[in-house]
DNA sequence: TAAGTTTGTAACCACTTGGTCACATATTTT
DNA sequence: AAAATATGTGACCAAGTGGTTACAAACTTA
């Protein structure tokens, strides 16, 4: 048998990544990975310190954030810019499962284990909402409509439907955007 | 010893939801259950229907949004009656323990287990949505605004802090509730 | 009182969890 | 070639999971 321990690290973080994004946060264990990589679970712990190693390596690598962080470094001096940064934002989002899943983690857990990996998250975020800080009314009213973003977008991974709103197309989603939109709008005016 | 079937079912139902609302959902299991009550968990089975039929208990019931449905009787004539009754709400829920939990449920599975108590969830909720579907657009801003909150409030259970906002804090809440109210407001003029 | 039924317990099942261990096999170093 | 080190495996551990079974004790009915 061959031995090539880079490649065995590869396969092991991959694993990780992949059953994260598919399975969700709960589904993320040493057996599992050991599993999916083929490897024996020992080497998990050996190279990487077991699974705070690995939400740590996730952390240092920022895989998760780095597609809207590009967003982040346009100019925001109009009102369209910011809403243009907005449904670029949430589109982003609802296409990266990498992400949704550690926002989803966030709301389950945060011990030792998870600490380092939320805390780099935070700061990535808190950078995209550095923008929006003018006016304190509309700051707020900014959050919560992307915390609602947010939370939609969890939502529908198990859910087709809220109340009357359709979570799994796309016209639903066009027409959140159109609220921010005139939201942003009004609170210019 | 004495032997009481119906006092047996309410220390089983009661540890039930007591643990629900202090452990969230990764923590109700059979076992946790049976050993709160200081029961034989084959006791859960025989009465309930194991998990499933606990699940369904509390969905009949519907002990969690009870008190948010008494809001929802309210007239909502005025805009100044629609700011009342999001205020309202927004408060109920942070301090409805369960229904936190039932909704951060709501983004970790879906399945035969869970969803009769789902499928109650949504329809109370979708009663209180029921009132702001005049303009479009604000009905949109609205579930946003309110949708984030919700997302806020399962956060502030891990998290001290989002980003700048501090989730602990009294004034951030009502940060918050001002934004929709001027929201509401600006979309009414 | 005797028989039948309800209520309750504890042991047991197969399986999964995170974690450690001793060992074998490659690969390097001496 | 021999010794040392790096890499990989599978067995093992204690603890916990949901679920079942056999049995005992209490209460009801006959």
């Amino acid at each position: 048998m061959k031995k090539d321990r880079a490649a065995t690290e590869e396969k092991i973080y991959e694993s990780f990544l992949t059953l994260l994004e598919e399975k969700g946060p709960q589904a993320v264990g040493i057996n599992a990975i050991a599993k999916k990589a083929g490897v024996s679970k020992e080497l998990i712990y050996r190279y990487f310190g077991g699974m705070q190693g690995l939400l740590l390596q996730l952390a240092k690598k920022g895989d998760f954030f780095k597609s809207m962080l590009a967003l982040h470094d346009k100019d925001l001096a109009t009102v369209e810019d910011l809403k243009e940064f907005a449904k670029a934002g949430t589109q982003e989002l609802r296409e990266n499962k990498l992400t949704q899943e550690i926002l989803r983690w966030q709301l389950l857990e945060n011990n030792e284990v998870t600490r380092d990996l939320f805390k780099y998250s935070n700061k990535e975020i808190g950078k995209m909402f550095a923008i929006s800080n003018k006016d304190s009314s509309l700051n707020h009213a900014f959050q919560l409509m992307i915390g609602g973003y947010v939370y939609f977008t969890l939502l529908s991974k198990f859910n087709k439907k809220f109340i009357t709103t359709d979570l799994s197309s796309q016209e639903s989603w066009d027409n959140f955007d159109k609220a921010i939109g005139k939201t942003i709008d009004l609170f210019n005016k």
